[in-house]
DNA sequence: CGAGGCATTGATCTCAGTCAACCAGCGTGG
DNA sequence: CCACGCTGGTTGACTGAGATCAATGCCTCG
């Protein structure tokens, strides 16, 4: 049985102002003082002192609309982009065409390091719905931070963060069953919530069941089914993209039930 | 039919010094300057100069034997390891028990990034070859790099390079058959041998199938049945764990034949 | 010599990919 | 207003790749 009266997708004021096309100017000032995400972001653990550096940046934000790509494959590396709000795909170009979902992005990460290696971005982000970037020049960052040592961990901090991630990353790609996959991927996307305020039981699905499938290295069929599947065993209610995690231990229990 | 006469398997006159028992002393002092592996690894591009800093810290070595851990899950994070000679695989503990293998390592690759998001090592390193592992202590690393231009950018473009890997490791995970993952993994070992000055085609497997198995994501009989039909259609000759790259265009065939 | 680790090989079964049909919502345009 | 096509999602039937279980061979080490 199809979805039946679908749930209006929320939408925040903010991308309501943009949407109503009084064109907000495409770049903003913005400070990390004010930012309702400083705590995930860059800024983490610093003290107010600390943040100092940082404000004398002068950062400015850019709104993207859903579908707009942030930064692409090949563009030289400048910036680092912390999301402030939306969510964001990252994606590579498959040798034979195609593109490969290599991560979602939530407010309050920090997005571009892949260009550190060799001052070219080697991914493609991609806004899924209207998102707010706020643009960090990263030599500026590296001198403005060297210069203050409260500050000094910053880029080592957020970087080991990300190979972290990469690396959890690689044990949920190397499960083999679709639904340990997918419930780790739910998990996950569940604990995310959690840390920014949200609810971990009940959230949107910012992504296509395709690009899921992608990010998981599944069929969208695939996805599809053992979603069906999570529902019938109790495990959450699916409607669209609006999920309810209504028994986060199943969940678990049916992620690491393979050993391998 | 099995493999008949098994070719020797080649040692470095370094590790049979130490199998000799003339028990070298656990940690031995070494410069960059004359270690083979220094274009690879942490001094990279840099120039002579820019070497002080480095050779200031007094790096010394510690030689562990085949099997033996170099660092462990939970370990603080103090030193990264420069890998000076020898293979390793990094590992994490699954959930339920039994490990997973995130990664292999050669000669001239620095490990130990992993501990710098939480001040712990997260991954577990041992050594599949008895191996000569070069000690960086982190804290005086960086104090060393910052005061010196050129060797500023040197961690940032350690783990910019860290993320690359992950990034295509990924990508490969990502890919469904198992003959695609298996050729992107012996393409990959290819380019890294000859990225070292050693034949692309001809190399020694340092760890078992159940590595590569537990690497890949398949399972142990999966790899050995795979690598006889790269046998069988030409593309390689397998004898153990010794491998000769008969026909590469037809492994990148294989790499990417599915796409999706 | 036997035990144990590593690899190969075979037989069987299952899970997930493939192909295809279908449905709902949405925007377009007559 | 309805017809139309398009996108995104679900569902079904079928098939094949790879997991699983099990037996065997080779090599090393004690």
């Amino acid at each position: 049985m199809p979805p039946t009266a679908t749930l209006d997708r929320p939408s925040s004021p903010l991308n309501a102002a943009v949407r109503d096309g009084k064109a907000a100017p495409a770049r903003a000032p913005c400070k990390c003082a004010t930012c309702c995400v400083s705590t995930l972001c860059l800024p983490g653990g610093l003290s107010s002192d600390d943040l100092q550096p940082l404000e004398s940046l002068a950062l400015t934000t850019r709104r993207v609309r859903g579908g707009e790509t942030v930064f692409q494959d090949g563009d030289p590396f400048r910036y680092l982009y912390a999301l402030r709000s939306g969510t964001c795909k990252a994606t590579v170009a498959r040798p034979n065409g195609g593109e490969q979902v290599t991560g979602f992005h939530m407010a309050g990460e920090v997005l571009g390091l892949d260009g550190l290696a060799c001052d070219v971005h080697g991914t493609t982000v991609t806004a899924l719905e209207d998102s707010e970037i706020c643009l960090i020049p990263y030599r500026r960052l590296v001198a403005a931070t060297a210069a203050t040592p409260g500050a000094k961990d910053l880029m080592s901090h957020l970087m080991g963060q990300e190979l972290l991630r990469d690396q959890s990353m690689m044990v949920m790609l190397s499960l083999t069953e679709a639904a340990s996959r997918l419930a780790a991927f739910l998990l996950n996307l569940s604990e995310r919530h959690a840390s920014r305020g949200y609810s971990p039981r009940e959230f949107w699905l910012r992504m296509s069941r395709a690009e899921i499938a992608s990010f998981l290295g599944l069929t969208l069929e695939t996805v599809s089914r053992t979603l069906k599947s999570f529902q019938r065993r109790g495990f959450l209610r699916v409607d669209g993209r609006h999920v309810t995690i209504t028994d986060i231990d199943g969940l678990r229990a049916s992620y690491d039930l393979r050993i391998r």
